[in-house]
DNA sequence: TTTTGGCCAACTTATATACGGCTACGAG
DNA sequence: CTCGTAGCCGTATATAAGTTGGCCAAAA
């Protein structure tokens, strides 16, 4: 079982934006806007809740959601709040797309993480304790990278929807459980 | 030699994971 | 004063976005 800690999405309003002005028509109380330290405007609909980046170019992107229903659901509020301000039209189409998940996963037991570097390949693996405690995985057929602790967490990310972050955790379960046993 | 252009990488955000190092604070 | 602990930071991963700065080379 996998469990969503993040989920990222993308789209874009298909216009060009004064960022600074839409601050201050959006008149919410979580933005912020300060080009000294980022070009993008940071919106929250409420406090401590997902963050959508806007940018001049029309493109946003939406990050910090814990399920792809408030993910879904804040898009569309962010939209709603757009098109009440008449900067994009009620029936706007931005294509708006999940790009990555971020999920954890657990395995039976603990993992010696040096044999599980030559189980799984060296090619494959990056592990430098020294460096970062996570063994770090790049299966060939599966898009997502997944970092493997000694207690059997894992992470599981660059997935593009939940059936690539399973199949990958599957995966690496199969190459566990065929060299380690079970 | 100086200026200009092009290219690439870092920057920022969320999030789980965990380890070493550092700072700060409280208690003995 | 010293020791222990708690909390935070940087380490690393993916992904979208656009700007900016650095670096290198070529032209003036």
């Amino acid at each position: 079982m996998i469990d969503i800690a993040n989920v990222v999405g993308s789209g874009d309003l298909d216009v060009e934006l004064d960022i600074a002005e839409v601050e201050l028509d959006l008149d919410l109380p979580y933005t912020e806007y300060d080009p000294s330290n980022y070009h993008g405007l940071y919106v929250r609909l409420a406090k401590g809740g997902p963050l959508i980046t806007v940018y001049r170019s029309g493109k946003y992107i939406i990050s910090g959601c814990s399920t792809f229903e408030l993910l879904y659901e804040s898009n569309d509020r962010f939209l709603t709040e757009l098109s009440e301000l008449e900067i994009v039209d009620t029936n706007v189409e931005t294509d708006f797309t999940v790009k990555n998940l971020v999920c954890t996963a657990q395995l039976d037991d603990t993992v010696d993480l040096n044999t599980l570097s030559i189980a799984l390949g060296l090619e494959l693996v990056e592990y430098e304790p020294e460096q970062f405690p996570g063994l770090i995985y790049r299966p060939t057929d599966h898009a997502p990278v997944l970092l493997v602790f000694a207690n059997g967490k894992i992470v599981i990310t660059g997935a593009p929807n939940i059936d690539a972050a399973e199949d990958a955790f599957n995966h690496l379960k199969e190459q566990v459980t065929a060299y380690f046993g079970s």
